[in-house]
RNA sequence: GGUUCCGUAGCUCAACCGGAUAGAGCACCUGCCUUCUAAGCAGGGGGUUGUAGGUUCAAGUCCUACCGGAAUCACCA
């Protein structure tokens, strides 16, 4: 595997900063912002003051220790101490080619391999997919595949919320509306029927209907902790309907998931850990780090050095019930006894940043789990063009399967419109309408930067042109097309002769891969990689528009050279894509 | 009110330990399909990076105050 060509100038920079006994840190080469040249140095402005020169006399020195270097085609001051760098044609062809000979296009696994749980989705029982849902599980998706393919060993879980309080809303709801079903009654304890008592459209329904009672009606929201804490504390009729909801939620829930190309290793609930609830407050209790207040059982958390005044975390609260931080607690304890991770990554919104706050600082001082590996992957909500939560214009949240038809509908009608596919069947073409619609989805949303909140714009969301998910299919798909045709015509791959600029600059980001990856990785941060493969596109749709491939006036080795590095670009963008979640047909 | 995050072109968003003339897309204007997919390419206009100070050779980026928005502030998840 070849070095980038970042790393090769890097190299030689930094023995020239190193001769003249200047911080080798400082000779870091970074792409470039200004100008031609792909390449730059700023470590001279810094090392002024070092050195007490000017920074354009130092930067003088190093261009004279770089003159001469065969990998360097051009070092120039430029401004007040900006070294400028462009690389060799003879760099710049052999890592094209090295590129071309690599399975993972430059792509090289992560330095220290880790194993991770990336807990993300969480969506809850009873509550049909909306919208706020996509971040989490499109973030989510994309880094359980990205840390894969740097090489780490990587278990995602769904997280599903079936055990809080609004099990406790379903189940008193559901009682109002059938008071005999069998499982209200306490005398009986089994033999319950396999066949579950309600839809999921029923606890869609429900759900909703018991949460507003409750707000308005303080006797009907103890009614619901009243069953919470019952059904917790193992009434055997309400844990009966709880598996019911369960098994019909995660039902709809593969489907909605599925339909996002979004897949978990373990579908397990906060349910799943209420055996281990019981001794882990056990332990916690022995252990000296529980007390009493307010009649409820709490861990304090805040720290001395706080800012802000953290609240304790609620262990069981005054009515008994286990609460959201218990059930995280528990979790985190099944992890580490079944999986034994490094890393935890919770991909949910940054609302919730006080909660995690407490629950790791919890695990950690409880000796749990260490705290460095526990981290909170925060993502900004979805809000409307109003600046505030995304809502419909009924007041409700969209539901994703709503938008994921829309998306589609919009990309079937562009097929047309545009007089594409015309000659692929109806099954064709509807599969190339889900995976563009996919595809302007998921990129839409993964290209923002994951902490910040953005604008719900259906109209993006199912856009094609620029920036878009599109976009990028279509850059693979013109290119597979110039496969096929080179195949028929039987030009065959050679060796690549970056020339134009236009080729340059493609090798150039093809080069820069591997860094977007371990940027992506290191932030955990997706739209560094949309970011790489946007660019990757934009640089083949300049050469595409340049470099003719397959005609009749070019010579035979640049139709090689030109055939090779656009199959390269292809296999790059897939790989790239992949990450992301996106499939790419194979013509559009 | 306390705390955290955010404020960049008309709109939606980028900007890699602080680096040159702050970049993309959409929208708008001008070109380019008798040869590989025009969902494309080339070019143009559009900015006092919320405001005022400070640190630095250098600030969208770091510090302080203020203005505006969002989230959150113990028994919901």
């Amino acid at each position: 595997m070849s070095s980038s060509i970042l790393q090769i100038l890097n190299g030689h920079v930094q023995v020239a900063f190193e001769a003249l006994d200047l911080p080798v840190e400082l000779g870091r080469v970074v792409v470039g912002s200004k100008g031609d040249a792909p390449f730059q140095c700023n470590g001279a402005l810094a090392a002024a003051k070092i050195a007490k020169k000017s920074p354009r006399d130092i930067a003088a020195s190093v261009v004279e220790k770089l003159a001469g270097n065969p990998d360097i085609e051009s070092a120039e001051i430029g401004g007040p101490g900006f070294i400028n760098l462009v690389p060799a044609a003879h760099v710049l062809k052999a890592r094209a080619n090295g590129l071309a000979q690599s399975e993972m296009t430059g792509a090289r696994p992560a330095d220290k391999i880790q194993k991770f749980v990336v807990d993300f989705g969480g969506p809850n029982v009873a509550k049909p997919m909306h919208v706020g849902h996509l971040r989490s599980s499109v973030i989510g998706d994309s880094l359980q595949r990205l840390l894969r393919f740097r090489g780490h060993s990587v278990v995602s879980d769904i997280h599903l919320g079936d055990w809080g309080l609004q099990m406790g809303h379903l189940i008193t709801e559901l009682q109002e509306e059938q008071p005999d079903l069998m499982y209200f009654d306490k005398d009986i304890v089994d033999g319950y029927p396999a066949e579950p008592p309600v839809t999921i459209d029923d606890l869609a329904r429900l759900y909703p209907l018991a949460s507003g009672k409750a707000k308005e009606d303080a006797e009907r929201m103890q009614r619901s902790r009243t069953a919470t804490a019952e059904l917790q504390g193992g009434r055997a009729g309400y844990r009966a309907l709880l598996d019911h909801f369960i098994k019909v939620s995660i039902a709809a829930l593969k489907t909605d998931f599925g339909a996002l190309g979004v897949y978990f290793d373990l579908w397990k609930g906060e349910a799943a850990v209420d055996p281990l609830i019981g001794p882990m407050v056990e332990k916690f209790k022995q252990d000296g780090f529980t007390e009493e207040s307010e009649g409820a059982l709490i861990i304090r958390v805040d720290e001395e050095t706080d800012k802000k005044e953290l609240p304790p975390l609620i262990l069981i609260s005054r009515a008994g019930a286990a609460l959201y931080a218990t059930t995280d607690l528990a979790t985190i304890q099944d992890r580490r006894d079944s999986i034994n991770p490094d890393t935890i990554l919770y991909v949910v919104d940054f609302g919730q940043s006080s909660h995690f706050e407490q629950v790791y600082r919890a695990a950690g001082k409880t000796g749990l789990f260490p705290r460095e590996g526990l981290e909170h992957i925060k993502f900004g909500t979805v809000n409307g063009k109003d600046g505030k939560r995304f809502r419909t214009r009924a007041g409700g949240v969209m539901r994703l399967s709503d938008l994921l038809s829309q998306a589609n509908e919009a990309a079937a009608s562009r097929l047309s419109e545009a007089g594409l596919a015309k000659d692929m069947d109806a099954e064709e073409r509807a599969e190339v309408a889900r995976m563009v619609g996919l595809a302007a989805i998921k990129f839409s949303d993964l290209q923002n930067v994951r902490t910040t909140n953005y604008i719900f714009d259906l109209e993006r969301f199912t856009s094609f042109e620029g920036k878009t998910g599109p976009y990028l299919l279509y850059a693979s798909v013109r290119i597979k097309s110039l496969l096929r045709k080179a195949d028929n015509l039987g030009v065959e791959l050679g060796e690549i002769c970056p020339d134009s600029e236009a080729e340059k600059k493609l090798v150039l980001t093809l080069d820069s891969f591997n860094r977007a990856l371990a940027q992506a990785e290191a932030k955990r941060m997706p739209h560094i990689l949309c970011e790489h493969v946007y660019n990757l596109a934009q640089a083949f749709s300049k050469f595409y528009a340049d470099c003719p491939v397959l005609a009749s006036d070019i010579a035979d080795d640049v139709k090689s050279s030109r055939l090779a590095l656009a199959e390269l670009t292809l296999r790059q963008l897939i790989l790239g894509l992949g990450i992301l979640g996106i499939e790419t047909p194979e013509r559009m």
